[in-house]
DNA sequence: GCATGATAAATGAC
DNA sequence: GTCATTTATCATGC
C-alpha cells in the first residue's frame, strides 16, 4: 500500500444532514502521527541548542544520523525549540515577582 | 541531567489549575456563538483573556483543546451511529 | 477513572 | 526563517 503505517488516515465524514461544519474536516489529507522522542534524543538536541539555536546543514545531517531522525525532524525540532525559548523569555520578563527564572542553572 | 531537573520546574503542567466557572462560561459562550468559525482574532483573544483573568496563551490553549475535542466527540458519536445503523441493516438483510 | 490545561511533534500559511 | 494551528501525550484535579 502507498503509505507507511506511521501515517494516520483521517476518518471520512459521511454525514448526511448537512449540518457538518467546515472546520471540523481534516485540513490535510494525511498527517504523520506524533511520536515523542526519547530522553537520549532530546538530550543531544538540547545540548546542541545550547551552543547555537540555529543548526547548520552539516550539523543537522550529523544529528539526524546519530539520533535516528530525519533532517526534516531535526530542522523542525530547532524551530519548535526556538518558539519555546521565546515563550519562556516572555513569561519570565513580566512575572512581577522579581525572581530570576532565567534558564541558566 | 541538570536539564531534566530544570525542565521539571519550568513545566507548567506540574502546577495546572482549572479555570473558574465564570471563565469557562465566557469561553464556551464565545465558542458556541462562533461555532461556524471558532478562531478568535488576536484582539478577541486579548478581550477574552481580560474577561477571564487568564493569559492570551491560555486562551489559545483552551480554544485549541476545545476545537479538537469537540471535533473528536462528534466524530465518535457519528461512528457509533454508523455502527448501529450497519447492525440494523444487517439484521434487516437476513 | 476521565476531564482538563499545558506541552511536544508535525503541518501549512506566509 | 516565524508562527498559528493540529494532534497525541503528559501531568494534574477531583
Amino acid at each position: 500500500y502507498p503509505f507507511p503505517a506511521s501515517y494516520t488516515m483521517p476518518n471520512i465524514d459521511n454525514i448526511s444532514d448537512g449540518s457538518q461544519l467546515e472546520w471540523t474536516s481534516s485540513s490535510h489529507s494525511m498527517r504523520k502521527k506524533r511520536k515523542p522522542y526519547t530522553k537520549a534524543q532530546t538530550l543531544e538536541l538540547e545540548k546542541e541548542f545550547l551552543y547555537n539555536t540555529y543548526v547548520s546543514k552539516q550539523k543537522r545531517w550529523e544529528l539526524a544520523r546519530c539520533l535516528q531522525l530525519s533532517e526534516r525532524q531535526v530542522k523542525i525540532w530547532f524551530q519548535n525549540r526556538r518558539m519555546k525559548d521565546k515563550k519562556q523569555k516572555q513569561r519570565t520578563s513580566g512575572d512581577g515577582t522579581g525572581l530570576i527564572m532565567t534558564p541558566c542553572l | 541531567a541538570v536539564m531534566i531537573l530544570r525542565s521539571r520546574f519550568l513545566d507548567a503542567r506540574r502546577k495546572r489549575r482549572n479555570f473558574s466557572k465564570q471563565a469557562t462560561e465566557v469561553l464556551n459562550e464565545y465558542f458556541y456563538s462562533h461555532l461556524s468559525n471558532p478562531y478568535p482574532s488576536e484582539e478577541a483573544k486579548e478581550d477574552l483573556a481580560r474577561q477571564c483573568n487568564i493569559t492570551v496563551s491560555q486562551v489559545s490553549n483552551w480554544f485549541g483543546n476545545k476545537r479538537i475535542r469537540y471535533k473528536k466527540n462528534i466524530a465518535k458519536a457519528q461512528e457509533e451511529a454508523n455502527m448501529y445503523a450497519a447492525k440494523k441493516a444487517a439484521h434487516g438483510a437476513l
